[in-house]
DNA sequence: GGTGATGAATTTTTT
DNA sequence: ATTCATCACC
């Protein structure tokens, strides 16, 4: 986004070519006649097809590595470049704040110079944009502020002790949750179907009411409100509406497969007048449908805008052959793609490496020396990923790292303005731009201490709700009477005159000299540097940031919206570092060396995605992997773990079904180390080459002798699994597994007995008394 | 009203 | 295992 998000200029001014007669270059160059501009050269035919293709709807279908940000924004250089449209005639939405970023800056170095004035930001930062030229439609004034998360459960937690709903039962998280998915498809409280109750005996619609209505009270919205206030206020004014389809020309959507349906009614609000529209995406990189994403929007595109031009792109620039048919042979797998082959002129390259390790901390050290090798072979840190299914995976890489000195980074994460310090600042300054939000002053009535606890919260909420007025305008009130204890009346008279004073200062001073101000006289700053805690310097760090960042902006509203919509930690991805991140902070980018660790069942595919999304949650896991393999371009290893730790309990796992899916001819499969046996082999005679698990089969004798100090009769799950060095003769499997039944009681040496829930093939679901319900090899366990 | 102890929940993934 | 919330007690 351009430094000033909170644009309310009107700059209908510059609504440029008129329909007849466009301008040259957008006001630049003009293109001699004839000549064919040389980024139009460099692009193969199906990429130069999606460029050129203008007018009308186009769905681009991108496979991964295929040159999709080429063609988007060479798509949009052309369309400037060629006078077709104005900067400010174009819409380009994406995802994320990065990929937005990306787009600005190539445009600008396709065209030799920056197109100002484009619509080009997330979903989430144009909605806003709009929402604040059209807020009082939906009763909003232009200045509102957006709800972090926290702010959210806060004021859910609030309204569900007001409705007398059990917060243990239904935890204000998912009440957030619920609501937001209805927001996701683009549902205002009234519009919640009957059928569709939500939580808690069908109260949750009633609660989402009143949360919008103390939204609208509080002149604030959440990330979902951003556009379904946007729905709402296309829907019922027509004329706002046809002013946008006037204004935007061309319309430019990445990442359209991750696109819920708030978004798709938005788009297709917006380009339903001239329908050049343009989306760019891949249904095999959907990952997002835990948030609302429908794979449906770019399944139905031809239908929604008949007529429309499709183009693959299948041509892959990015992988060696063999990963590029190992991504395909596990995408193979999923049903109800729209299909595409993707290929390379490129090298096969190195196959696949499959590895299995006894847990998660050999793991971590097996990818901290394939590191170091690689590192030998004069490889760079900076081109090598660990992509980890959940972020807690990051922990064991992290320990081992800086243990072997290793420089890594963590990408994702915290948000910037998720970060404690961050949104304690944004209360205050919120509270300066706004005194009329509770939630911004309740966060930080008491930070730092003043000795304003939870009595004296509940006294002002109480006179706010008899007033019918805000917070502070209830303190204003109270200070004057004689309900509050002298102390606490001094303290919270103080704190009034001082936001008063740095209101006031607004006038004068700098923005930032303001925020100096607040946070040194509130005691904020102090109160970071007495904490003796080794993070505290990082959060006078994050601060100075915060106070650094507000003087590109001139009102305080835009900067509030910048921290809480666009900033990012933008790290330096050049040093030479290890990048560790999610899967799905992964999406978009590339590296030589990819690690892939975690492969296994109930961690990747995960337990709960296939538990609340079934087939479909396990086709957007095979997704995810999908997307992982192809963020390699040279070298790919996956790695799975016989053991993890889990909330401090050990676990046993078996490896993923998508290891199963690799195609055999192109991976390695590590035979020395011993990995598991294929599970379609059913036996598995290859139990870590030589080393088996602390196992049923092995006699009682040498069990006991195994354990450390005695043990526990029942293996309750404490302490590591142990290693036992085993002669061929102890590894070999007696007569195979027994055959158990549904309903089968067992035992398991360490989750204690059972009853068998499933089965499927050598994969036992048990429900443990103790443990709770697991998915364990059947060779682990024996009959009870 | 602040502090320390105890117990519960937590780990998907993000604008 | 660690963090977070609630509850005694100072």
């Amino acid at each position: 986004m351009t430094a000033d998000p909170f644009d309310l200029s009107d700059d209908d001014a510059a609504l440029g070519p008129a329909g007849a007669s466009p301008a040259p270059d957008g006001g630049g160059r003009p293109l001699p006649v004839g000549a064919e501009p040389a980024y139009l050269s460099v692009l193969n035919p199906e990429q130069r097809r999606a460029v050129e293709c203008i007018d009308g709807p186009l769905l681009v279908l991108a496979g991964a590595g295929t040159g999709k940000t080429r063609v988007l924004t060479t798509r949009l250089a052309h369309i400037l470049s060629t006078g077709r449209a104005w900067p400010s005639q174009v819409l380009a939405v994406t995802f994320t704040n990065k990929a937005a970023r990306e787009m600005r800056e190539r445009v600008a170095g396709l065209m030799g110079r920056a197109a100002e004035g484009m619509w080009l930001g997330t979903f989430h930062a144009i909605g806003a944009r709009m929402l604040r030229r059209h807020a009082e439609v939906v009763g909003l004034r232009s200045d509102f502020t957006i709800l972090d998360t926290d702010d959210q459960l806060r004021l859910l937690k609030q309204l569900l002790q007001a409705s007398n709903i059990d917060e243990k039962k239904f935890p204000p998280r998912a009440f957030a949750a619920v609501i937001g998915r209805w927001k996701d498809r683009g549902l205002a409280p009234a519009a919640v179907p009957a059928g569709d109750s939500g939580l808690a005996d069908g109260r949750a619609v009633e609660i989402y009411r009143q949360y919008q209505d103390r939204l609208a009270t509080l002149n604030a919205c959440d990330f979902g409100d951003l556009l379904l206030h946007n729905l709402t206020i296309f829907q019922s004014q027509p004329e706002v509406l046809a002013d946008y389809h006037r204004r935007f020309r061309y319309i430019l959507v990445d990442e359209y497969q991750d696109t819920n349906v708030a978004q798709y009614l938005w788009l297709r609000l917006l380009a339903q007048a001239n329908r050049n529209i343009c989306c760019v995406g891949d249904d095999d990189q959907s990952i997002y449908g835990w948030r609302g994403a429908e794979v449906g929007n770019i399944l139905r595109f031809e239908s929604d805008f008949p007529g429309a031009e499709v183009v693959r792109l299948e041509r892959n620039y990015r992988s060696t052959s063999h990963i590029l048919a190992a991504a395909s042979g596990v995408i193979a797998n999923n049903e109800g793609r729209l299909g595409k082959t993707l290929w390379t002129e490129g090298e096969a390259g190195e196959k696949v490496a499959v590895r299995g390790v006894w847990d998660q901390d050999e793991e971590a050290r097996a990818v901290g020396e394939e590191i170091e090798a690689l590192q030998r072979d004069g490889r760079s840190l900076a081109q090598m990923a660990i992509l980890v299914r959940a972020g807690s995976q990051t922990r064991a890489f992290e320990e081992r790292f800086i243990q072997m000195g290793l420089r890594y980074r963590v990408i994702g994460g915290l948000r910037f303005y998720e970060r404690q310090e961050i949104r304690d600042a944004m209360a205050y300054l919120r509270v300066i731009a706004q005194e009329d939000d509770d939630l911004a002053l309740e966060r930080i009535l008491n930070v730092p201490k003043r000795g304003l606890g939870d009595a004296s919260v509940q006294l002002l909420h109480q006179a706010a709700r008899a007033k019918g007025t805000s917070l502070m305008k209830a303190a204003r009130h109270l200070v004057e009477t004689d309900e509050l204890r002298p102390r606490v009346r001094t303290t919270i008279r103080g704190l009034i005159a001082d936001f008063d004073r740095w209101r006031a200062m607004l006038d004068g001073l700098s923005h930032a000299e303001v925020v100096e101000t607040v946070l040194d006289e509130s005691g904020y700053t102090e109160m970071w540097q007495n904490d003796r805690s080794p993070d505290a310097p990082g959060r006078l760090e994050n601060l100075k940031e915060l106070v650094q960042a507000i003087d590109e902006f001139d009102s305080l509203t835009a900067f509030l919206e910048h921290v809480s919509l666009v900033m990012d930690n933008d790290q330096d991805d050049t040093n030479e570092m290890v990048n560790v991140m999610t899967l799905h902070a992964a999406k978009g980018l590339e590296f030589d060396t990819v690690f892939l660790p975690g492969w296994e069942d109930g961690l990747f595919p995960s337990q709960r995605a296939l538990d609340e999304s079934g087939v479909a949650g396990l086709e957007e896991e095979r997704r995810l992997a999908y997307v992982g393999i192809t963020r390699a371009r040279q070298r790919c290893y996956i790695f799975f773990a016989a053991n993890r730790r889990v909330y401090g309990q050990w676990q046993s796992n078996i490896p993923s079904r998508f290891v199963d899916e690799l195609p055999e001819d192109h991976v390695a499969r590590d035979a020395q180390k011993g990995v598991y046996g294929s599970r379609a082999a059913g036996i598995n005679e290859e139990l870590y080459g030589g080393f088996v698990y602390e196992a049923p089969w092995l006699d009682a004798e040498r069990r006991a002798a195994s354990r450390k100090g005695g043990g526990r009769a029942e293996g309750s799950g404490r302490g590591r699994p142990e290693m036992i060095e085993a002669s061929a003769e102890q590894v070999r499997i007696d007569d195979g597994p027994a055959a158990y039944r549904v309903g089968s009681r067992v035992f398991h040496q360490k989750f204690g007995y059972g009853k068998v829930a499933g089965i499927d093939d050598n994969k036992l679901t048990i429900d443990f008394d103790k443990a709770g319900r697991k998915r364990v090899m059947d060779s682990f366990v024996q009959p009870a």
